[in-house]
Parts: C-alpha cells; structure tokens; sequence
DNA sequence: CGCATTTGACCCGCGC
DNA sequence: GCGCGGGTCAAATGCG
C-alpha cells in the first residue's frame, strides 16, 4: 500500500497539469485518468472526433491505436508520459489523498476502471437467443419473456467497461460508429440522466452509457462495453478503436486473447474543445498480471501517469459523482478513500 | 416508410 | 422478503 502510494505520489508530482492516472487497489482494476483539453468551438452538433479531442494522435503511436494521426493538435493539452512500466496500484490511502484536491477543472482528467467486470463474459450473446425463444411464447405469458434470459445460479456478468469522462457540452459524442439509444434513466442524486445506447451494426454487441456529472455538468462520463465487431462506418480502417488483436493498442498489446477489453471507439471532435478522464476496463489489472505493461497504454494516458497534477480532481469527482462514476469506482473503495481523506 | 428516440414497464442484483 | 436502483425491453412516437 504505502509503496503504491509512494510511486503513486511520485507519478502524480511529475505529471503535467492536465493529467492524471491513478489505479485502484481492487483486484482486476487498474484506473488511469487524465483530461484533455481538446479544440472546441461550442458547436454541440458537429461531429467531433474523439481521437482528435484527446490529441492522441499528436502522443500516441499509430501503432498503439491504429488511428490516423492526422488534424489538430489540442490546444492546451499537454500529453502525459507513459511510464517505464506498470506502476503498483494505488492504495486507498494514496486515492484519498487525491480525491482530497479540488474538482475537476476544465483541464483536468482522470482514468479509473470498473470493478468486478474483469472476468466479464459476453452476456450479449445470449440475448438474440432469449429474444427469440420467448417470442413465441408472448402469447403464453408475457411476464415470461424477460425473465431468467441468462443462466440460473450464474452471476451476472458484464463485458469490460471502459469508461472517460468528457468535458463537452455534447452528451452524445460522435465517435465514428452508429448508436441506437435504447434506454435513458434518472441518475440518482444526479439531475442529469443516463442514456443507454447500442452499436446499430448487426451482430455487435456493443453499448455504451452516457450521463454528465451531477458535480460538473461540463463532464459527460462515456462507459462503453463490449468489443466492436466490426470496423467503424466513418473510419475506413475501422480503427479509432484500438484492437489488441492486431493494433497492439492499449490494452491489445498484452492481451490480445485473454483480454476482450478493446479500448472503444474514441470519438471524433474536431471543433469544441473537451477534457477526457479516461477509465481504463477492470481487466487492465489482469493484463498487468500477464505481462501487460504501462507502456502499452496510450501515450495520452501514461503521459498522464507522469505529470499527474490533476489526480486531486480526479478524485473529488470519484468520490462525488454518483453515476458512472459510482459504478467504476466502487461505492466501498470510495468510502474508503474519502475516511482516509477524513483522517 | 424506415429508422431513431422516447418512455413506462419490467427484470435482476444487492443491501437491509 | 422487500425495496431500491441499474439496466433492458418494446410499444408508441417522432423525424427525415
């Protein structure tokens, strides 16, 4: 604990202003964070491309995420550096102290992971399945149709998540694939709501959540879930996404079998200018057992890990927001860190 | 007309 | 067991 703390500390007192990356302690989640501050013209209806937001292009290899490295660069964001190698995750202590800092500002960003989504199965798949076996029997009963659609006894298990946060006035950012919003729910203690959306494209399973920060309305938190199946419409090479099976990406590189974690399509913004905090899937921690290193990460993302001034932000939004949030960093760890922070 | 969105109902897991 | 909250479904509705 108090060694993660350490490097942790270290990390942070080098990173740069805007970023931050920080892991959690809970087994099978690895957290970065970092904001981006990307070019932004206060159009909310352009599309926006994520990777262009985030500047990646200008930090990240092609190769770690198969995107053209083409346009602007963000103008105020300055790229963390990735670390040599994977660096102990932090403990709650170390989080708490950070979550102790400010809010989140414009040029801040953070990273964390879900929990307990590591070992994540692809659930998706049994719902054609159900759909189709119970359509038949609506006339029989229709309170039987939704019920039980997955294994008894079987707790349920979600795809890896990956989440970010944005700071954009656009809930629904553009980033390349074409989503169905099927769902939109209140968010508790949030005034904000949470739109559920998935990948119109046939056989691709991929959703993806967006709500806004009930602390910061500036921040929209996007959670996507899944793996594309498919490269993206408005990318030839379909791969803003990075893919661990042949981009090397993210998490990719390490753990192109194991790992189903794909960092998801990121968004094209060309005009507004947003911050991301970026959250890397649960399974990064396995990666990193398996021989995953920081170095594979995104060059946005490690650099985060470096010149991390902005964890304090990161944290405060952890611990105050009650959406995603809540759901990548969970609800004990967060109370834990904030008794830290107490102490 | 086809597709996307809205929205209330429902299912499920979890905590008490 | 019950209630709460997250997540999903699907009919109704909107829109190009």
């Amino acid at each position: 604990m108090d060694k993660k703390l350490e490097e942790l500390k270290t990390t942070t007192d080098n990173s740069m202003a805007n970023s931050t990356i920080f892991s959690d302690e809970i087994p099978m989640n690895f957290s970065l964070s970092g904001i981006f501050d990307m070019p932004c013209d206060g159009d909310n209806k352009g599309s926006l491309g994520f990777m262009d937001l985030l500047g990646i292009h200008d930090y990240a290899p092609s190769s770690l995420f198969d995107l053209p490295l083409t346009t602007t660069s963000p103008s105020s964001t300055t790229m963390p550096m990735p670390p040599h190698h994977h660096h102990p995750l932090p403990s709650p202590a170390e989080t708490s102290e950070v979550l102790n800092a400010t809010p989140t500002t414009p040029n801040s960003s953070s990273i964390s992971s879900s929990s307990n989504e590591a070992a994540a199965t692809i659930d998706e798949q049994t719902k054609p399945v159900k759909e189709e076996d119970t359509e038949h029997q609506q006339d029989q009963d229709k309170t039987q149709k939704q019920l039980k659609p997955k294994k008894k006894n079987q707790k349920r298990q979600r795809e890896p998540r990956f989440a970010f946060m944005t700071k954009s006035e656009v809930d629904h950012l553009d980033d390349g694939y074409r989503w169905r919003k099927y769902g939109q729910k209140a968010v508790k203690n949030s005034p904000y709501p949470r739109s559920y959306y998935r990948c119109t494209s046939a056989g691709c399973g991929v959703k993806k959540r967006v709500e806004r920060s009930s602390d910061d309305p500036t921040i929209v938190v996007t959670t996507y879930e899944g793996q594309h199946t498919h490269p993206s419409p408005a990318t030839p090479r379909g791969s803003i996404g990075i893919s661990p099976v042949d981009s090397g990406g993210f998490i990719g590189s390490a753990t192109a079998a194991s790992v189903p974690f794909v960092v998801p399509q990121l968004p094209h913004y060309q005009q507004q200018q947003h911050s991301y905090i970026y959250s890397s899937p649960s399974s990064l921690n396995m990666i990193s057992s398996t021989g995953f290193h920081n170095p594979s990460l995104p060059a946005f993302v490690q650099e985060r890990h470096n010149n991390n001034s902005y964890v304090p932000s990161l944290a405060n939004s952890l611990l105050r927001d009650h959406g995603l949030l809540e759901d990548i960093v969970p609800t004990q760890m967060r109370k834990e860190l904030k008794d830290d922070l107490v102490e």
